[in-house]
DNA sequence: AATTCCAAGTTATATATAGAACTGGTTGAC
DNA sequence: GTCAACCAGTTCTATATATAACTTGGAATT
């Protein structure tokens, strides 16, 4: 949010310095997630500083979740694992061992005005909505609504079906360079109407759970807001506080 | 509570083994939230370390929210910030203004063998069970079954109810020198049972939001287990991830 | 009485260095 | 071909040191 600053290099110290042009450079796609950034060696060398300082900058851009050191190696982008955070609080009850992937289906994408509640969040109206449907177990299990800004997937709506995979996350970080790197869950408590229930194969008036997300991108920008329905009682929420 | 890990010392680095050391001695007692703990000097002295790994075990302390560096001043333990953290996911939809914590009401405490999957959960079976009722704008919102071990808090069931404030996780910390660091809550969406619905003055069959929570210490053995239930069409509830 | 200044103590930043622990590949012996 | 030994490169731990930035309290000055 304070972050959006290109006169970042006023008089900060050299290892946040250091670590903002590494979050640059990797927002920038100058590595991909198999190969290794320059050792702390290298780092300390290129930039006239010593290993101690390089460390302290990757470390920072370790704990925020962005690299992965591996000793004996090197240090690598991390792999976003959307399934281990993000994602797994959608799993239903019922699973038993099944880790996978529920399966979902793009049901339109159009560009659109937002609704005020949603432009506020966002900081602009200009958007694309993406509606979806995600099965699991052979049911549909959750209905969803996504507006993203415009201006930051610029011609989303346009890709293929078939190039978007069952996560947008990935997809978002893949083509537009758009890392989502925290958000915010509400889950509440409400009834079917007649579109949430013809889409989920329930009754109007049926009890479902209702999740509205905000997601943030790095340096805290708002970048995704959704909000995904399913039947409550098929429904379970984990969450690890602290 | 005092020193679960006789054996950490094995072969751990170094400011690990300070780090534990702290944390033990913080979970003691030794110091206030207004008394400064030793300088990085001192304990490099005291401990025949040097500052820098001194200053790494600390900085884990501050990463975990125990401590507090102020510079030029000291390293201070930090007030716990409960209702920023543990408690405000259970504010209520329609709150307005109030920041105010809910009254509480004890409805029974008792020394009894805990059902088999809380003693799973817990490690033990000898537990003492505590029924709570919250108010909220004059009306019960949250009915909670808290499960303890007798082995972490003998003698809870016979602390004068006067001496038991709205929030207990205080208590646990200042009566038995247990501090909740973290917790795991789980979200579902049920229909009220009959004495479920007659605490919270709804009608048997009403939507409920339930709230399953295992609070953890710092080292993270679980201390607590706890189900709460509340109307489902005034809950809401809030998480952060990432 | 109020303000300024100073000194000691503290955390924060940064450097330089050394060896341990580990990885991945190459070489060599069998 | 297989296995073991070796090696270069990497991260990890730890020490020692120096200086900057900041806080606090008391002394000195006005």
């Amino acid at each position: 949010m304070v972050e959006m600053n290109l006169q970042a290099d006023a008089r900060l110290p050299a290892y946040l310095r250091l670590r903002d042009e590494l979050a640059a450079r990797i927002a920038a796609g100058e590595w991909r997630t198999d190969e290794a950034l320059p050792s702390d060696n290298r780092l300390a060398r290129d930039g006239d500083l010593s290993v101690g300082t390089v460390r302290k900058a990757v470390q920072m851009l370790v704990d925020e979740g962005l690299l992965e050191r591996r000793q004996g190696s090197g240090t690598y982008l991390r792999k976003p694992a959307f399934n281990a955070t993000l994602f797994r609080f959608f799993q239903m009850r019922d699973s038993g061992s099944g880790q996978s992937i529920p399966s979902s289906r793009l049901l339109s994408r159009e560009l659109m005005t937002a609704p005020a509640a949603i432009a506020d969040v966002l900081g602009t109206d200009e958007v694309i909505r993406i509606e979806r449907l995600r099965d699991f177990a052979d049911r549909p299990f959750l209905s969803e609504d996504i507006y993203i800004p415009v201006r930051l997937f610029p011609g989303f709506e346009t890709i293929p079906e078939s190039e978007i995979g069952p996560l947008l996350y990935p997809v978002y970080l893949d083509r537009f360079e758009v890392f989502v790197a925290s958000a915010e869950d509400e889950v509440s408590f409400a009834t079917a109407d007649e579109t949430t229930a013809s889409r989920l194969g329930i009754a109007t008036g049926d009890a479902i759970a209702v999740i509205e997300r905000t997601a943030y991108s790095l340096n805290g920008t708002p970048v995704e807001w959704r909000v995904a329905r399913g039947p409550a009682d098929r429904f379970r929420y984990r969450s690890r506080i602290g």
